[in-house]
DNA sequence: GATGAATGAGGCTTCATTCAT
DNA sequence: GATGAATGAAGCCTCATTCAT
């Protein structure tokens, strides 16, 4: 019998999101993302159902890891703004880790969204619903301003925050990632004296 | 090819918006825009010479009002926060008007990115140069405040709007438009003191 | 605008007809139906849903003209001996006009046969039924023997010809028509005194 | 290849006719007779060259025993009508004993002819020659009525008898195997006194 | 200009066969 | 011998683009 050598699966995720990443999920073929992780096509099939599948696991996989590391942040006793700081940490941390796969996420997060029936939501809706509980907590301890509404705030953040990422992974020198935290930061914090 | 000034051309963009929008542009077919429009397959290539070129020309259209709308607004003399405030008013307005738009904007604007040659460029440069332009006005008449990089309030607060525009066409009913202003103001509002 | 020139839907399936009896539905592909109907790969699929459809629209038109011509045979009055001659004449013309036909039914009827929702199905089922019924309107008028059970009679019968269809398209030469035509009269006829 | 007398190679040939049977030729897989067979994948390969080849081996077996079957009741000094009764309760047996192999040699049989160098082929002439030389026998001994062309009247009964054979492996209960056989003995009997 | 029938290149996927263990 | 993971050739089908009318 042939063992499974080395970990196949991976090899493909990875080949997937540099090839998804830089030519976008219809533009890629199955065939050069076999080639980019040295396996033959047809191997793929022995992994994945199918071409959209394997962009689900990507999907679920990062998700799944902001998820479980927000509630995790939320779960230790300390203050707003520092939550908010860990958080900000975590996001850097999960794309700065990988260039390609924050590429992947602002080009096809928003079809993939479409997909209702695609496993990440899950973990998806568990992440949004942790920034929100972040921010209620934050403003019910007045650790945060309350000017704003807190739907408008949540999805304002988020929105910028994906900005920072996309923009830092296209020129990593041009921002500084310490004057990304700061001005995350910032926009959290209490200012009116 | 002939270029028309004409009915057909807006039908075709119209019907061509609304399609991407719907299904993403790879899942859009040339024949479903050219039904939409209520035009024989054949006359799209009398107007574009490819499925590509259509969407070069929308996203054209969009950054052209965008940059002379913006400009025109830099060029009036008036406080920086009433500034902000036109903007905001425009980049709403632009995309309320259309909903579709809106979606296809969220979805393709990335991989438009991309093409470096496409023809909308010098607009979207352009546009995020008057944008620069603002915040440097308003720091240098300490108008608002300016703890924060450029760069990164530049790229935050775009992000932050954009993120408001998809949620806001996602379900217009979640948010108030007079909410959302408020809070894109807010941010850039000198608080301290 | 481009007329649909000649009549390629015919085209293709004289095409398909010749393809699949040659090679088997397995063997054969649309590309080389499409070859030998003289026509793009792509038309194919301008006339016909998928590969299937074809061998579908086949069998439809072969059961649609025996149990329209068999129910025509039956409606008119005469013997049940002449009935049945008319009908061997129907089925050997239907056949001898088309040796790949012949061919393409012996091969793959069975298989059909298993497609509960092929179209062909209710032509099918109305030619063996005209078969019973001229069994039984002969042995009503006591024109046939009636020593054997109807059930038995109609598959020995139709399988028998169904033989003779097939030997014949396989050697012509070896069988003269007359011949077979007398053989299966001849089973029919009331012998015994 | 390594051919092994044993039990192996009887599975597997047992697990095909059945896949064979319920999927046909083509949309049955290797694999999937594998499993049935409980054997891996690529054991299937020890015991035979490739996938066409196992069905060569079944249709061998099959014909072989009915060449030889007939052979022997040919051999044998009795009445052609024994001899046809006989041979009947061959064919009977042989199919009703299993139901998968009946299925499979009316839906496969015909595609099997065209490969001429099969090595069931000679199982299969001999077969044929034997009815012939039944027929020859019986009408020399004026024991069958003999109106009826040599070659029609071998390929009729054939052919009615494998009609039988399908319908009832269909339906069982439809047919009793006791009207089956009446009516194929029917057919050879001199009626005309 | 306008049309939509016609085309064929290209991609996803299956599966018979091979081969490392 | 036995296995089942790995392979890649091949086929169905879609759809951007062309072109005859």
């Amino acid at each position: 019998m042939r063992k499974k050598e080395g970990n196949k699966e991976r090899d493909i995720l990875n080949a997937a999101i540099k090839i998804f990443a830089k030519n976008g999920y219809h533009e890629a073929t199955v065939a050069k993302i076999a080639e980019q992780a040295k396996v033959g096509t047809g191997s793929i099939y022995l992994y994945f159902d199918n071409k959209r599948h394997i962009m689900h696991k990507i999907f679920e996989n990062l998700w799944k890891k902001l998820a479980e590391g927000l509630t995790e942040i939320n779960a230790v006793e300390s203050s707003t703004i520092d939550k908010i700081s860990r958080l900000t940490d975590l996001l850097f941390d999960v794309f700065a880790s990988n260039h390609y796969l924050s590429v992947l996420y602002v080009k096809e997060q928003e079809s993939m969204l479409e997909e209702k029936k695609a496993p990440f939501h899950v973990f998806y809706n568990k992440f949004y619903q942790e920034v929100e509980n972040l921010i209620i907590h934050g403003k019910d301890r007045k650790e945060i301003f309350s000017d704003v509404d807190n739907q408008v705030l949540k999805y304002f953040i988020i929105g910028g925050i994906r900005s920072l990422i996309l923009e830092h992974s296209k020129a990593p020198k041009a921002m500084k990632v310490e004057d990304m935290k700061n001005g995350v930061l910032f926009f959290f914090k209490k200012h009116d004296k």
